[in-house]
RNA sequence: CGAGGCGUAGCUCAGUUUGGUAGAGUGCUUGGUUUGGGACCAAGAUGCCGCAGGUUCGAGUCCUGUCGCCUCGACCA
């Protein structure tokens, strides 16, 4: 049975302001506390535990695909950010100093790493000799730091938590094959393990992570009809080998450049999940990454026996694999459904003295709302069919909602007649390939491309803009 | 970094116009009654009024500066 009562005021309706929304989850839902550092937020305990489950899946997927987990230290010396031109202008706007060492000032200050490629490239440098010294599929899982300007909890901090492949191979084919690979990794974690449809596609040549040959993203779109992108993998060709001076001897015995890739993710997946899921009753969060994917609410719990079987239901769960809670707390039953339903915990089991003594419990779903009274027989069934469902049904809803937002147009005229129409959402359209095209659709309909999918349709023969004939069809949007 | 808004109890906010004993709701603690959608009664604790200067007999309130948060732009995972 649904629910047409809006049972939580505690938070901003999407409608009403969704970023105020947005912010009210991340604090109500006890995901993030702000500190007295701008940009620097504590990930609390429901927050962490979330990219834990994130981790720990991710992580298996690189392992499972040969990579090693290694770590670099945090500092990079100006000298060495410095060696790639491309790198080091893209990133020196947003990268913070460290310029003293105790009361002394350094010689060559350091950078508090934005992201470590330069160091893999150091380290490659030493340990890269021959070609049976090849591949080396390196990860790591650190937190970096980008002085930006505005912040926003997961979706933009100044220090944040991810992963970042780093990998060097013999060969320009080997290479980017990885670099396929891995972003078709990212997005089958996105779809499996977080029910959110990416889009996989390539960057623009403007829209390229500085140093790279060509950068491939997944992209998003959340509720609001904004896009997000939700994971990069990068080629570098032989750029970062050149100008790193890693070279390796072949089997030929010639020296030559070996050819690189890198790829990441980040906390910005939990804000993706928020954005995608998350409903005016909080957030909604796909079961493999819940930190409790059931809670068991008792029903009078102090009348007798109802903890007992409640806890009876805990052990059995927790036997079956299920990530169960018990809330055995003396607040009111209503205060306790309200409070789950504010931190996303996909199934709720209510038991109490009416259901013990029919044999029954009652199984809520947090994605939909739907209640269901069943045999406390089949509780493990019951359950694992739920946390089943909530996946597709979470997966299909969010399909469905992109789908809705996504249009096709021909002309400038029919992207504005769309978002204005429809509101925010991807507009797919031809574009000739020049960066002139490509920044005047964005300054006249205020969508800029988001990336050339790797599925492409035809839907005109021209750009969009001058015209001319069309190399690719693109995703346009306005992003986060 | 530009434009706008806001900083007062854990949280949401009133009080600032017109300077004069620091407030409400909610939450918290204790006791009791309750318990199938954020229960009720009673008693209690809680404040560098963001921070630093200044004006004044006296500043939450006026002035200057500064820091932070939110929104919208530009830049970005």
């Amino acid at each position: 049975m649904a629910r047409d009562k809006k049972m939580v005021t505690a938070i901003t309706s999407m409608e009403e302001d969704f970023a105020q929304w947005y912010t009210d989850i991340c604090k109500k839902a006890e995901l993030v506390e702000y500190t007295s550092v701008k940009g620097c937020m504590v990930i609390r305990p429901y927050g962490y535990a979330i990219w834990e489950n994130i981790q720990r899946i991710l992580d298996g997927m690189f392992k499972a695909t040969g990579h090693e987990n290694v770590c670099m230290p945090m500092f990079i010396p100006e000298s060495l950010l410095q060696k790639e031109k491309d790198h080091v202008e893209g990133f020196a706007p947003e990268v913070a100093w460290v310029t003293h060492g105790g009361s002394e000032k350094l010689e060559d200050r350091l950078c508090v790493r934005p992201t470590s490629e330069t160091l893999f490239c150091e380290h490659y440098s030493n340990i890269v000799h021959s070609y049976r010294d090849l591949p080396k599929l390196y990860n790591q899982w650190v937190s970096v730091v980008r002085w930006e300007k505005t912040t926003r909890p997961f979706l933009r901090s100044r220090e944040f938590l991810w992963q970042e492949g780093h990998t060097i191979h013999a060969t320009a084919e080997e290479a980017i094959i990885e670099t396929e690979k891995m972003l078709n990794v990212y997005a089958d974690f996105c779809e499996n393990s977080l029910a959110m449809p990416v889009v996989k596609g390539k960057k623009t040549e403007s829209d390229k992570f500085a140093g790279a040959v060509s950068t491939y993203a997944i992209e998003a779109l959340m509720h609001d009809g904004k896009a997000l992108q939700a994971g990069t993998s990068h080629y570098f060709g032989d750029g970062f080998a050149k100008a790193f001076d890693i070279e390796y001897t072949d089997k030929e015995n010639k020296r030559v450049y070996p050819h690189q890739t890198s790829w990441g993710v980040t906390t910005r997946l939990i804000g993706a999940v928020i954005m995608t899921h998350g409903d005016d009753n909080g957030l909604v969060l796909p079961p493999a990454i819940a930190p409790v994917q059931a809670v068991i609410i008792p029903i009078a719990q102090h009348k007798e026996g109802v903890l007992d079987k409640a806890n009876e239901l805990k052990d059995r769960l927790a036997a079956a694999g299920v990530r169960v809670k018990l809330d055995d707390s003396e607040n009111s039953p209503g205060w306790k459904f309200a409070e789950y339903e504010m931190k996303g915990v996909p199934v709720r089991v209510e038991i109490g003295p009416r259901d013990i003594e029919e044999g029954n419990c009652i199984i809520a779903s947090r994605w939909n709302g739907e209640k269901v009274t069943v045999s406390i027989d089949e509780l493990e069934a019951a359950v694992a069919k739920k946390l089943d469902e909530a996946r597709e049904g979470m997966f299909n809803k969010a399909l469905e909602n992109r789908e809705k937002k996504t249009y096709s147009c021909t002309n400038m005229d029919e992207i504005i007649e769309a978002l204005e129409k429809n509101g925010d959402g991807f507009v797919k359209a031809l574009w000739c390939g020049e960066e002139a095209c490509e920044d005047e659709v964005k300054e006249k309909t205020g969508v800029g491309s988001r990336c050339i999918p790797l599925v492409q349709e035809k839907i005109a023969g021209t750009c969009v803009c001058c015209g001319k004939p069309a190399q690719h069809m693109v995703y346009w949007g306005k992003a986060y």
